[in-house]
DNA sequence: TTTTTGCCCATTGACGCCCAAAAAAGCCCA
DNA sequence: TGGGCTTTTTTGGGCGTCAATGGGCAAAAA
């Protein structure tokens, strides 16, 4: 009763991984799309992650995130094009049917390699989709550098605003 | 019905390729059409890029971004005058047919060196237009550009892109 | 006339939308 | 605490619709 219907916080939290089936289609998470719900996105929105052989998903909160980068820039700069390009340019926007499953163009399984199966990632503003082995491999890296960082946590000076909620 | 007539945001976002036709015809995608008819606009401005071999394409967004970079300048100086026609001089606005495709003038053509299919590249407020090949180059080097303009970034004050899990 | 441009219809292949079954997760009660 | 029942979620497919493309004409230019 006390953890039933509850949404904790507006985050992508967790990982899942699903298959897509012979017209290659995916369910994204149930957890993933109330989010993305709530977020009030219909849709997904997709960019090819830059440094990661993996595609990162999200709504409203992502492209917002983008947008507040693009402004920094003015229109027609070398730099606006580039960002824009980036960023708009290599997006997609895929479309959830009824069951809550996608497409992911041909273009987009490639950047992560992504054959039968996908993991999907909560990344908090954002989740990612991976294919598994290479999300297990990518997580144990992950691991052992948090493992570093730790060390380094308490000598500095708590900078960054508290994130969310997030606790964890 | 859940997912029909959603509107996403302004924005021209994803990127796809179409062939011309014998008559030289092509598909505005239908997504980008979408945008231009929510933003009011009648046919397609279009207008030759300055630094890349593409087109730039739009409705009253772009030709208010355009107003916007030549609003910098007094009128009746060299600069605006040569902003005036790099813009709207060098400019050509499109009708597009029932079906949504449009003709692209031999003019456009060569300067984006365009024979048998284009890319559609959404820019945000506007979109271009690119040959294939060429398009993928660019975004080549648009990635490794934001990869560095990331790190520069991150040491300012305000927003980062969405923050990639880990930062190398 | 010859060429170009606007307009309409036909084809087809991808994708949106729906219905149904299998699988997993949650829930209740003995 | 374990088993069985209920409710979600994930998977499979069938099928209709729409976007992309190819041509046919006819009106407007050249």
């Amino acid at each position: 009763m006390c953890c039933n219907k509850v949404v904790w916080v507006d985050l992508y939290l967790s990982h899942v991984t699903n298959r897509l089936d012979a017209k290659g289609r995916v369910s994204i998470p149930s957890a993933f799309r109330q989010v993305l719900t709530r977020d009030g996105f219909e849709g997904l929105f997709i960019v090819p992650a830059f440094d990661v052989p993996a595609l990162d998903c999200g709504g409203h909160a992502m492209l917002a995130d983008i947008g507040g980068v693009m402004q920094k820039f003015s229109p027609y700069t070398v730099e606006h094009d580039s960002l824009a390009s980036a960023f708009y340019g290599a997006s997609e926007i895929l479309k959830l049917d009824k069951e809550g499953r996608a497409v992911l163009s041909d273009h987009m399984k490639a950047h992560a390699s992504i054959a039968a199966e996908v993991t999907f990632v909560g990344q908090g503003q954002k989740f990612q989709i991976w294919e598994p082995g290479r999300f297990r491999a990518h997580l144990q890296e992950a691991r052992d550098r948090v493992r570093n960082l730790r060390q380094q946590l308490g000598s500095r000076p708590a900078a960054m605003p508290p994130a969310q909620g997030a606790r964890e």
